[in-house]
DNA sequence: ACTTGGCACTCGGGCTAATCGAGTGCCAGG
DNA sequence: CCTGGCACTCGATTAGCCCGAGTGCCAAGT
């Protein structure tokens, strides 16, 4: 379909404009790299790539910019994600290691990637569906109120205020507290729902009650509400592109979670770098902007996604290369703990 | 110094300007408000309000639009608070009310602000300063590790990674915990730093290593580190009022967990309403932008801050009006637990 | 002393015309 | 199939122009 030399020329398409931003032409082409053809023949092929679809000219006289679909077999074929060198690969290790805790680490990816590949950084919570429990707590708040804390381990702490039907003394919630515990360490979360149900049977009859308010809060919260927690971070490099006038819409689709979901869950292969383009991401809002995704973790243990968002005119090897690396090193740090 | 004219000039030209992000005329402004004299007259206080800098020409002939000296006169003494009315109090409150936990009564709240003022909204986390504890957990992670959580009456749940220096058993932890709980519990964050400089004594011998970690863990945590935590919403706002180029610089600086820090905290002032305009806000980068800020809580036991960030250019009666009311519910709903 | 109508003046925004040049498509020849 | 040549297109830039909103000032009126 389309022979080596095209091939080339796409792809030299392709990283003069995301390098200028400007639409670019069959004599810069031939000047900024070594294609050992005329400019004519140029044309000629860019005819070709034009009349396929791979690129088009914004306005009759100027140069031609890549389409989503050159984009894509720009991704596909024509290029290899940028490894990083030791040097920054020590960079990242040295600042990701200062972090204390899962809400730190999650907080540094984030900068991190941000600042790594210039772009809006998405990463993702270790996602509670793929945690076990580490550890449950009982703390009384009132008469009838409960502070449930729940940990797991990836670090995650969840929360949840549980009324009581019934007011309780300290000795019933030991007792529940250690069943809990008993049950529920070490459980995925996803088979919590079955484990729950044959709960109650370890209760004692007079305190059923109450333990059934509780594990309703727990399958509520872990299975029902928010269960993913996602943050975003580089807003501001969305300024240096521009987008026409969606820079709203963008801003608009970057704050819902429900979102941000989507974005990253679309692709379900875990381990490689997955790169959606353009009005590939059937989110509204994001038709122009690109999203290079990997999950974290490791092979055996995959904890959740991250990712940049930017432009389609994006730099994708080093966009890919930086999201596969911090992803290593992320997914490495909690694997630690 | 100003008569009664001038000042009501200035009123009317804060308002037509805040509405339609023009600057206003002396024709235009004797149409749209009622003031009883000729546009000649208006030209003339204009021309004086002018010289006292609380207003400028951005070309040399055009309306006027405010200074920040002249929103600063119009907020401290010709603009009173707008009020909500019933229904939309009802709304906030039932908006509210649906939250389970912390994290999500501030991310509602945060949602809350930025939908009812359309400016961007900045709220703080209960600052841990003011917070008692709840109770302490510890549990164990690995040979030598232990995650500590620590729960304030605030609904706070921090966590850190503890490294021991010697190994622990099951026993040692229930002792080392039950004396941090009887010590600790109810004890306000502030006066930790002494309590736990005794803690020593009430731990045996052979375990001081450890808990002497655990301790110097609590305090850096609380202490030392981020003990702030603020989140924002609402960034895509910030699209509506045009900042000329310095929209970068607007979402770098709401990105700085710091800076957001000396936004909220430069008032100490709690209970009522504050409004810094323009270079009032020291924080380079949004000189052009506007903070209004109030505190939460009952007035016996404040929390913590929040408020909105705009442009100078703001409408601030009710920016100021939806700041104290949905500060008013928020506090509100966490003195329930 | 303040207000008012009148009037000349300024200057930014918007419109049109003209020019420039990058880049193209196509063709005829190698 | 490649190449040099050539006519053509059209967006961007510049210059010139006009229009009108808005001003400052002044002289007259209350």
């Amino acid at each position: 379909m389309l022979d080596d030399r095209k091939m080339a020329v796409l792809r030299a398409i392709v990283e003069d404009y995301v390098s200028t931003n400007e639409p670019v032409g069959s004599r810069a082409l031939v000047d900024r790299h070594n294609l050992d053809v005329s400019p004519a023949t140029i044309r000629n092929d860019m005819a070709v790539l034009e009349e396929q679809g791979y690129i088009v000219q914004p306005h009759t006289s100027a140069g031609r910019i890549p389409t989503d679909k050159g984009y894509r077999l720009f991704v596909d074929k024509l290029s290899a994600i940028k490894p990083f060198s030791a040097a920054e690969r020590r960079a990242i290790e040295t600042f990701l290691a200062g972090a204390y805790d899962l809400d730190e680490v999650v907080m540094r990816t984030v900068r991190l990637l941000a600042q790594l590949t210039r772009q809006v950084a998405v990463v993702q919570y270790p996602s509670l569906s793929k945690s076990a429990v580490r550890h449950v707590e009982l703390v009384p708040l009132t008469e009838r109120r409960l502070l449930l804390v729940l940990i797991t381990d990836t670090g995650r702490v969840e929360q949840r205020v549980v009324e009581l039907p019934a007011s309780f003394d300290e000795d019933s919630i030991m007792q529940l507290r250690a069943v809990l515990n008993a049950c529920l360490d070490g459980r995925k979360l996803t088979d919590i729902a079955t484990v729950v149900a044959d709960l109650p049977e370890r209760v004692e009859p007079r305190e059923r009650a109450n333990a059934a308010a509780v594990f309703s809060v727990i399958l509520e919260t872990l299975v029902a509400r928010h269960e993913e927690k996602i943050i975003v971070g580089g807003a501001s490099n969305l300024t240096a592109a521009d987008f026409s006038q969606g820079l709203r819409q963008v801003l608009e689709a970057l704050e819902e979670q429900v979102v941000l979901m989507r974005l990253l869950g679309e692709s379900d292969d875990q381990s490689s770098v997955t790169v959606r383009i353009g009005a590939e991401n059937d989110v509204l809002g994001l038709r122009s902007t690109s999203v290079v995704a990997v999950g974290y973790g490791s092979a055996d243990r995959p904890l959740a996604k991250l990712g940049v968002v930017g432009p389609t005119r994006m730099d994708y090897p080093t966009a890919m290369g930086a999201v596969r690396a911090v992803a290593r090193y992320t997914g490495q740090i909690l694997a630690e703990s």
